[in-house]
DNA sequence: AGTTTTTATTGATCTGGATCAAGGTCACTC
DNA sequence: GAGTGACCTTGATCCAGATCAATAAAAACT
C-alpha cells in the first residue's frame, strides 16, 4: 500500500512547486523534533513522499495569508515565524512564534482557512505537509496520529499559558514568562538556556505580551538592573533561571 | 456550595465508578453536536461502548484538578463548565467555558496531566471518554479521528480569538466579542442567538477577559445605555447583533 | 420566612502602563 | 563610509481601568 501522491493542484496550493524537493525524513537532522518522532524505517519512507521542501523563505516573506484557503500545515526546519491575526481596524495581535521543528498552521483544521498570517523573521526554510494526505496517512500509522493529536494539544496548553499571562500578569512577569518560555525551546534544540537571540523585534514581542514597545524596552532594563537578565540589543543571558521560573510558576 | 472532586478510583479508571452508566451514543440527543458526527451505526456501537456518562455533576463540583493525572476527556451533556488555570501565589485565569457537545481536557493529551481545574457553573452532565481507548479506536474509524483534530484545532482557534481580544481590545470590545461568541454556540445548540442566560457568574466573566468585575458592571451598563445589548442580571439580549459583529470582526 | 452568604452595582480615588515626543543606534544600501 | 530607514531607548504626561469602599440585590441555607 503507498501513501496518495501530491497533485499537481495541491503542491501549487501550498505554494510555488518551483522551489519544493521531495525530501529524506529519515536523513533530516531534524528528526528528533519534527513528526518522525516514533515512527520506523518504513513508515518514515512514506512519510518522506508526500512531504515537500521550500528552502527559501526569506525575512520577511510569508506562508499564507490570513483567511486564505487550508491545504497544508508548515514545519520550521531552520529560522523562525511569527504568526499573526487582525482585525478590522488594522489592530493585530502577534498569535505565535514558531522554531524549528514547530507546527505552523495547526489552527487552520478545522475552520478550512488560515486564521491568521504567517511570516519569516530571518531567513528561513520549511517543510510543506499536505494536510489531507497526512490524515490519510495517520490513519494508517498510529504514531503519526499520536504525533498530530500532541502537538495540537501541545499549541494549547502554549496558548492557555499565555491566556494566564495575558490576563493576569504584569508587564514585567509577561516578559519574564515569555523568556523563561523561549530558552525551554532552545534548549530542547539543542541551543543554550541561558544564552540566547532573542529572533524578534521588540514590537513583535510587546505586541505578543499586549504591551507597548516602550514598556517592553523599560521593563527589560528593570529586569537587568534586578540582575535577573542581561539583554544587550537581540542577545539575552539569563541569569537567574531558578528565581525566574519561581516568579512566573 | 461544596465542591467534591472525583475519586481517585474514578479519575483512574474512568469506566468503573458508580454514577457512570454505560450509554447508547446513537440515541443520544446530542449526537449532532457531538463525536458521533460523521460515524454510521456500526461505528456508533463502538464508540458507545467505551464511552461513560456521568449524570449527576453538582454545581460547583469539579471533574478534575490541574495537574492530576490524565485519563479522561470529557464531554459536557447538559449545563456549563469552566476551567481555571492557576499560579503558585493564588492568582487564577478562567481559561474557558465548555457547553453541552463541547470537550474538555484537549490540553491534557500532550503533558498526560489536566492542565487546568473544570468545574461546573451548574447542575450537569458528562460523558467520559478513556483516552487510550479514543485513541486506539479513532485508528480505524477516519470520522473518529478527524473528529479529534477538528475539536482540537477549533479549540485553538477560539483561544488565538480570545488572545487578541486580551492582547489588543478595550474593556467594552472584550465583552462585546465574549457575548457575540456566547450567542454564537446557543445559537448552533438551537437555543436562541438573541436571548440567553448567563451561566457565569460577573467575576468568572471578568477574570476570562482580563478585567476588574467593577469593569464588567459599569461597561455592561454602558452597551445597555448605547441600546447594543439588555441586560438584568443573567438575563441577557443582544439588540444589535450585526453591529456587534462588525465592531468585534 | 428569615438569616447568612454570595454576587452585583455604584461612587471616589489611584496607578500601571499607554501615549506622545525626542534622540540614539544599528544594519542596510549604494 | 555616508546616507537612509528601521529599530530601540529614554523622558514627560495622560488615561483606561484597577483598587478601595460602601451598599444593594440575589441566592442559598436553616
Amino acid at each position: 500500500m503507498t501513501s496518495t501522491p501530491l497533485t499537481q493542484k495541491q503542491i501549487q496550493d501550498c505554494a510555488q512547486a518551483e522551489h519544493q524537493r521531495q525530501i529524506d525524513c529519515e536523513a533530516c537532522a531534524l528528526s528528533r523534533l519534527c513528526l518522525p518522532l516514533g515512527l520506523h524505517r518504513e513508515e518514515l519512507d512514506r512519510l518522506s513522499r508526500l512531504v515537500r521542501r521550500q528552502d527559501r523563505v526569506s525575512r520577511g516573506q510569508t506562508l499564507f495569508e490570513m483567511h486564505s484557503p487550508f491545504h497544508c500545515l508548515y514545519v520550521v526546519r531552520s529560522g523562525a515565524f511569527k504568526t499573526t491575526i487582525s482585525v478590522s481596524d488594522g489592530r493585530q495581535q502577534v498569535s505565535g512564534f514558531y522554531f524549528p521543528g514547530e507546527f505552523i498552521g495547526l489552527d487552520a483544521i478545522f475552520p478550512q482557512q488560515y486564521q491568521s498570517r504567517a511570516s519569516a523573521l530571518e531567513d528561513s526554510s520549511v517543510c510543506l505537509l499536505p494536510y489531507s494526505a497526512l490524515e490519510t496517512l495517520s490513519q494508517q500509522l498510529p504514531g503519526l496520529q499520536n504525533q498530530l493529536l500532541t502537538r495540537l494539544s501541545k499549541e494549547l496548553s502554549a496558548d492557555k499559558n499565555l491566556l494566564l499571562s495575558l490576563g493576569q500578569k504584569s508587564a514585567a512577569e509577561k516578559l519574564l514568562t515569555f523568556l523563561l518560555s523561549l530558552s525551554r525551546r532552545f534548549a530542547d534544540r539543542g541551543f543554550s538556556a541561558n544564552h540566547f537571540e532573542l529572533p524578534m523585534t521588540r514590537a513583535d514581542m510587546a505586541n505578543h505580551l499586549g504591551l507597548a514597545v516602550e514598556t517592553v524596552s523599560r521593563e527589560l532594563k528593570r529586569l537587568q538592573q534586578q540582575s535577573l537578565i542581561s539583554i544587550s540589543g537581540k542577545q539575552v543571558k539569563i541569569n537567574a533561571g531558578d528565581e525566574i521560573a519561581r516568579i512566573c510558576s
